[in-house]
DNA sequence: AAACTCTACCCGCAAAATCATGCAACAGAA
DNA sequence: TTCTGTTGCATGATTTTGCGGGTAGAGTTT
């Protein structure tokens, strides 16, 4: 394995953990001790990570408090990530909304996977860009600065002329009654214009805001096809959306 | 087995495999590993993949090693984005290009400003979203992993349908014969857009890649109409360009 | 608290692999 | 022919890697 491939390798799996063992690592990668402390110390003197006594940790994890950004739930969205991440193979088109559950399906994003993400939110392009493998489309036009995606006439015309195989979106708000809801009118739109423009849809939420409404429709529930909170498909505060016709992962 | 042939071979495995070692190929190909070495070197000195000890990666592979905390030649950089910042009014729409120089002008940019930025760097829009009171409008399309800008035919045509009161492009490459000249065809296609969108052409370049040029022509020195370096107007190293009639700032 | 153990760390070394460079041979085109 | 571009080889330099020996830290036991 070359130099470089590893202290990538590391390096990816330092933003997608925010720790790493060196004993693991040169296990895992079949190599010395030495080696692997070396490429730590070279990260870490290139300022990528923060070597510690039996291993490394993320520069974003030590600098949590200059990035007051501490993700409300992170744990929960990462686990979501985690299930919404196995739904993608191979070759597919996948349009995805932005927001912090997305932020972090795109860091769980197995590194081999081979598909193209249209996405109009920055931050999560940004995230998509650091995948060895995937291709990233960018919806342009204006930027909201409240959500940080791109939005207006311009980017719904773009999502349009797509036939995706997946939409992902991180949602604000899902009830039996209202289906999925949101609050900003701009976001609203470029949500709808997802999901016409795709074949399945799959939302993404943690079981907090289930069972909750806003002012905005998006979509009615039976438009949903897949579900995916942090809970078990046998839990019971599933079993609503079970008997719906959704699938629950 | 002919060079062409065998580098396009080369160039087709990084892209499936996104690392190759060098080793390998010389078997592969049945030529010396010098063959294969210059092989690699001709194609990194081109951009199309990485050359590393003991072989090359694919430029998405090594990207991993996101925003280098060391930008190079940073402080000179600053000082031409606080001299470029200074041609923006309120009102103005600007257009720009990516790279360290553009961006150290998003950062440049004084608090008040009130204009909208149009752009396709990543980075870029990132950091133009920081700033409280500018406009910033995403040219959208598929992302090039190498240049973090992006390219395609889409992002030309919203290019197209835009008329700039400025163009800011960070440039590679500029001397009196051959304009300003680039390395990466779609970046290329993308600045000639932004340059045709654009009623003033503002470049900005560290003294040193003056005087040089590469095998891409963006446009001729006297589509140039403003010309920002570290370097002072009365600097003799400027002299040729102001005689071309170009404004040096 | 002191002693002990275990792991991780640092340092220098040496072997192996890889690289850069200059040079000569060779083939094809003008 | 003459020129240009390509290839392989020899040489010495550089990088990478694993190993041994000594040291430092952290946790545990006494």
């Amino acid at each position: 394995m070359l130099k470089r491939e590893r202290q990538a390798i590391i390096l990816h799996k330092i933003n997608l953990h925010n720790k790493i063992l060196s004993t693991e690592l040169c296990k895992e990668m079949g190599v010395s001790e030495d080696t692997m402390r070396r490429d730590l110390q070279e990260l870490s003197d290139q300022g990528k990570l923060i070597k510690v006594h039996g291993g490394a940790l993320s520069h974003s994890f030590s600098q949590v408090n200059f990035m007051p950004s501490t993700v409300y739930s992170q744990a929960n969205k990462a686990i979501i990530a985690r299930k919404a991440a196995s739904l993608i193979k191979d070759g597919m088109f996948v349009l995805t909304s932005g927001g912090t559950t997305i932020l972090e399906l795109a860091r769980a994003l197995p590194p081999g996977l081979k598909a193209t993400f249209i996405c109009g939110s920055i931050p999560t392009v940004l995230e998509y860009m650091k995948h060895p493998s995937i291709d990233v489309v960018v919806i342009g036009d204006k930027v909201s600065k409240n959500s940080r995606i791109t939005v207006g006439a311009e980017a719904i015309n773009q999502i349009r002329r797509i036939k995706a195989d997946l939409c992902f979106l991180g949602v604000n708000a899902i009830d039996l009654q209202h289906g999925v809801t949101d609050n900003d009118w701009d976001v609203v739109m470029i949500k709808r214009a997802m999901i016409e423009a795709s074949q399945k849809l799959v939302c993404l939420t943690i079981a907090e805001k289930m069972n909750s409404f806003q002012p905005l429709h998006i979509c009615d529930l039976a438009d949903v096809d897949i579900l995916v909170t942090e809970l078990d498909a046998s839990h019971p505060s599933m079993q609503p959306y079970l008997e719906a016709g959704i699938q629950v992962l």
